[in-house]
DNA sequence: CACGTCGGAAGTTAAAACTT
DNA sequence: AGTTTTAACTTCCGACGTGC
């Protein structure tokens, strides 16, 4: 079924109506996001609904292939109907393939194999393997659809399948599979951590443009140290909470040496050590406020930024994230140490390096203030953030590393609403693009990022997942308590998964959408 | 306004290259 | 043998020209 752009555009019409009345006009503080599309103060915003993938015929006929025009599957085609050529609507005969044509090496292999070691570590730990992906997010169906990074880690087969999982970590998480190979994802449930800030962020952006020699040539000297001095047992789950965003303006620091066959430890090191490096105060500050306020913590950003003048940048933002990885986990106390002496060393001789004789070192470093794109911190009820990753889908077979997904979520209860009344499912239907895609909905009436087990519906014929309306879930409780309401500015809507019931889908096909929302207070749009 | 032409962007797909 | 990458190949969008 093809859709044209008219009825495209009336499409994407009525889903902005519908976004629009289900908006909540909260404002929302960002923190500086640019990898993620803001929803700041402002209703979710689609995507123009300008370019979608074209639909085309496999063969046109011989009219419509010379006239360059759209054909269709009849013969005649319409359009040969039209112009009264339905004599001559035949097939056009395809060229075959030129054969034995040699084609040098491949190129793009080895660099995204780099990228994905940069991306992820071999820690074996189910709960810290994150890497980042591009997902989906957007319109239904053939409306457009943007890159979002989302955080997605890889989960181990034996757990994967059951509908309820604790982590290693005592996270929780459901499963939403999906039938016939597509790409099933999970939902992980945030564990409230009481008296623990998250320092480490589990993932960096970082400008790959701002990356300065200096800072490379620290990364450098620290990788070759510790492949030489540090033992692979100092490579702690956490740091393997290190991930950055795939897309192409923000990478985190390449390396020098990126052809070595064992690098999974080093790019562990390298991202821990890069994002020491390249952490800005302020990302910080940000980060506790959303921390629910520790004061102490307050004070000591304080204190850094006052200082901050008096130290070169470099030296200051490493002996502060190394200060609060420490505090962070006794574990990463011996690394840090070796790293810090590392850095020390190395900011000395690449400062004595790059400034001219006689110059202090403050006022010749030429240090670049990173660009960072976001923080995003492990999922808590502290820190309910428009930057944590709101939906999520992957296209089946493009990750394959990817078998599941990692997304704190909340589904606004207007979004069920508006399923729920006739008219506006009538609407969602017609935003179905054909038969290539199912639905699982992730309806939500509770307040929080509460969500309920999935099980498939019976109703529906695909391989859709509904979640049951009267069951209670105990997840977002935390010691049996149940959890005090308050702000979340974030919410999801929709999320469809590739492939539908028995209908084959080809690889190319396979997309996954989902709709944005802006709540606050879990508070219903009575509009 | 209808229709023809056509450059080239977008999409498809099969062979080559690569991995397991 | 299976998967991924590449590029040959096709479709058709959209700009433009022409004629009625």
């Amino acid at each position: 079924m093809s859709v044209s752009s008219e009825e495209e555009n009336n499409l994407y019409q009525q889903l902005q109506h519908q976004l629009q009345r289900i908006a909540l006009t909260a404002p929302i503080t960002t923190q500086g996001t640019t990898c993620i599309p803001s929803f700041a103060g402002s209703m979710p915003q689609l995507a123009p609904p300008i370019k979608t993938k074209r639909k085309q015929v496999k063969n046109a006929c011989v009219n419509c292939q010379k006239a360059c025009k759209r054909c269709d599957d009849g013969r005649p085609c319409q359009r040969c109907i039209k112009y009264g050529l339905t004599g001559t609507c035949k097939n056009s005969i395809r060229k075959e393939r030129k054969k034995g044509i040699k084609r040098g090496p491949y190129k793009r292999r080895t660099q995204i194999k780099d990228q994905d070691d940069k991306y992820t570590t071999s820690t074996s730990s189910v709960s810290s393997e994150v890497f980042t992906v591009p997902a989906s997010y957007g319109q239904i169906g053939e409306l457009p659809v943007n890159p979002l990074p989302i955080n997605l880690p890889s989960i181990s087969s034996q757990i994967f399948g059951t509908q309820l999982s604790t982590l290693d970590s005592g996270e929780k998480f459901i499963i939403i599979p999906q039938s016939s190979g597509g790409t099933s994802y999970y939902v992980l449930m945030p564990v409230q951590q009481q008296n623990q800030i998250s320092i480490l962020p589990t993932r960096i952006c970082a400008s790959k443009d701002l990356t300065t020699d200096l800072d490379q040539d620290i990364q450098v000297k620290i990788e070759s140290e510790f492949q030489s001095g540090v033992s692979d047992g100092l490579l702690l789950e956490e740091d393997s909470k290190f991930a950055v965003n795939k897309e192409e303006n923000y990478e985190i620091i390449p390396n020098k040496e990126k052809e070595k066959k064992d690098k999974s430890n080093l790019s562990v090191l390298s991202l821990v050590c890069s994002g020491l490096l390249n952490q800005e105060t302020d990302t910080y500050e940000q980060a506790n406020k959303e921390m629910d306020g520790n004061s102490s913590q307050d004070e000591d950003n304080e204190s850094l930024k006052s200082n901050i003048s008096d130290i070169p940048v470099s030296q200051n933002l490493v002996n502060n994230e190394k200060q609060q990885v420490s505090e962070y986990n006794k574990k990463n106390q011996i690394l840090d140490s070796v790293k810090n002496k590392i850095v020390k060393e190395n900011l000395e001789e690449s400062l004595k390096a790059h400034n001219t004789p006689g110059d202090s070192v403050k006022n010749t470093t030429h240090v670049e203030p990173r660009v960072y794109s976001w923080d995003y911190h492990s999922p808590s009820f502290q820190t309910p953030s428009v930057e944590s990753p709101l939906l999520f889908s992957t296209p089946a077979n493009t990750y394959p590393v990817a078998q599941a997904q990692y997304v704190p979520i909340k589904c606004e209860s207007n979004i069920y609403d508006m399923k729920c009344t006739r008219q506006r499912n009538e609407e969602f239907q017609l935003l179905q693009h054909g038969d290539s895609f199912s639905q699982n909905q992730i309806p939500m009436r509770r307040q929080y990022y509460e969500i309920s087990p999935f099980t498939p519906s019976h109703t529906n014929p695909s391989n859709a997942y509904m979640v049951q309306q009267n069951q209670t879930s105990s997840f977002y409780q935390f010691r049996g308590q149940q959890l005090p309401p308050q702000f979340t500015p974030t919410s999801l809507s929709f999320a469809f998964s590739p492939r539908i019931s028995n209908k084959s889908t080809p690889q190319s096909q396979i997309r996954c959408y989902a709709g944005l929302s802006v709540s606050s207070n879990g508070l219903e749009d009575s509009s």
